[in-house]
DNA sequence: AAATAAATTTAGGCATAACTAAATTATATC
DNA sequence: GATATAATTTAGTTATGCCTAAATTTATTT
């Protein structure tokens, strides 16, 4: 069996290949929390089980069965987060980090449990897609709030899950996933974005509006 | 904080205190199924952090400290157990190795949570007592089932957890906490114990009934 | 092509928690 | 009271996963 650590290892590689590309020892460690020498210790172990390509200097990459770990603790840690949401009424800022101790913990018969209560959900109280069982894993196409134009209406699809204080300014909006919105005018010069929530406008600062990512529709009043 | 090996080895001295009295290095070595030297090395570790009191070759106590520690962790423990039994389906055979993870690492606020869900219980699916959020236990005067004589009526009080096999076994009898049943005979020479469960003639041997304890109940039949 | 800066690796340590083997202490037996 | 047996402790080792400091490699300037 694996360790924790080497599991968070994996997941973390796996999220920032998505995001960026390239994973060098630097980015892993500053991720992580870690010192680079650290990384380099793990990124070794990890390659002597076959779970990551790696060449020193090079940065690291999964290998098919590092990317099915790393999806599998993936899916134990968002089907957690939904499940601590929904069925113990955890709030969705505290999630994330009950979450990140018990993703390593719980077995395949608990979580196929918590799938089938859950109805087998496609997101996370964040919006961030479950692989299914087979660790296949839904696309989006969302886009960040902050590349939207005066007039757009939206549909909130997923959050930055994080950062705790943030996530708790976003839910006082009531910007969770699945939440419309339209925008009403985009301030110049870099400034912020004011909203029309459910008939309430509400203004959404810059720094927030990079943590939000939206999908498109089209406007109902303009049809 | 204290680590998982550290929470284990409390809750375990804790366990052997209640039934035995002297706890030695030797039985709590085997109770853990770890090394006599390993467990002197932690006692030694435990007894720096002041949660056990320990001379050598004179056994193990806990403190008060240390008994706080260990009744929280067997909270966590029989809580998750329940948790587990009734919101998720998990079967009563299988609660116990599942909750032996989560106990170290579950927060206060899902534990609250849990027990609210549950209506704030006081015994787990095995019968044993829930200490209550201060770390107060009920005490419970349940005698073995081995000790029962002919025409004794009786409920199932609690079942010893850890063994799987045997708690299926005990489960195919329908002998749930709570069942109520009656020793129809006792066979001479150390035999086995015929009792009447709802009408039903079953046959329980002694090694399984040494795992049942009960609490005597007046014969309805007699009264 | 050097020199400098940045990133990464190597080397050496520390803490935890287990182990084995040998030494010590306690208890039981004659 | 000496001796054998059992229990326990000490000493030394291993593995994981982290650290710091120094050495090395790669990338960027001049
Ligand atoms: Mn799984
Ligand atoms: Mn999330
Ligand atoms: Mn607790
Ligand atoms: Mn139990």
């Amino acid at each position: 069996m694996l360790t924790h650590a080497a599991e968070d290892y994996l997941k973390s590689i796996y999220k920032l290949q998505e995001k960026g590309g390239k994973v060098s020892t630097g980015i892993l460690a500053e991720y992580l929390d870690v010192k680079p020498a650290s990384a380099t210790g793990m990124i070794k172990k990890l390659k002597t089980m076959k779970l990551v390509r790696y060449e020193r200097y090079r940065g690291v990459t999964l290998t098919a069965a590092g990317k099915t770990v790393a999806l599998e603790i993936i899916r134990h840690h968002r089907l957690l987060e939904l499940y601590l949401f929904k069925a113990l009424g955890v709030p969705w800022d505290g999630v994330h980090e009950e979450a990140e101790k018990l993703e390593h913990v719980i077995s395949e018969d608990v979580e196929a449990r918590m799938d089938e209560f859950l109805g087998y959900p496609t997101a996370d109280p964040h919006g961030a897609p479950i692989p299914d069982k087979n660790g296949v894993v839904i696309q989006t196409d969302s886009v960040p709030m902050t590349e939207l134009q005066d007039g757009q209406s939206c549909v909130v699809a997923e959050v930055s899950d994080s950062d705790s204080a943030l996530l708790r300014h976003i839910g006082s909006f009531n910007l969770y996933p699945g939440t419309a919105f339209r925008v009403v005018e985009v301030a110049p010069f870099e400034g912020p974005f004011t909203i029309d929530i459910a008939g309430q406008e509400v203004v959404i600062g810059r720094e927030v509006a990079k943590h939000i990512f939206v999908d498109k529709v089209e406007d109902p009043d303009n049809v």
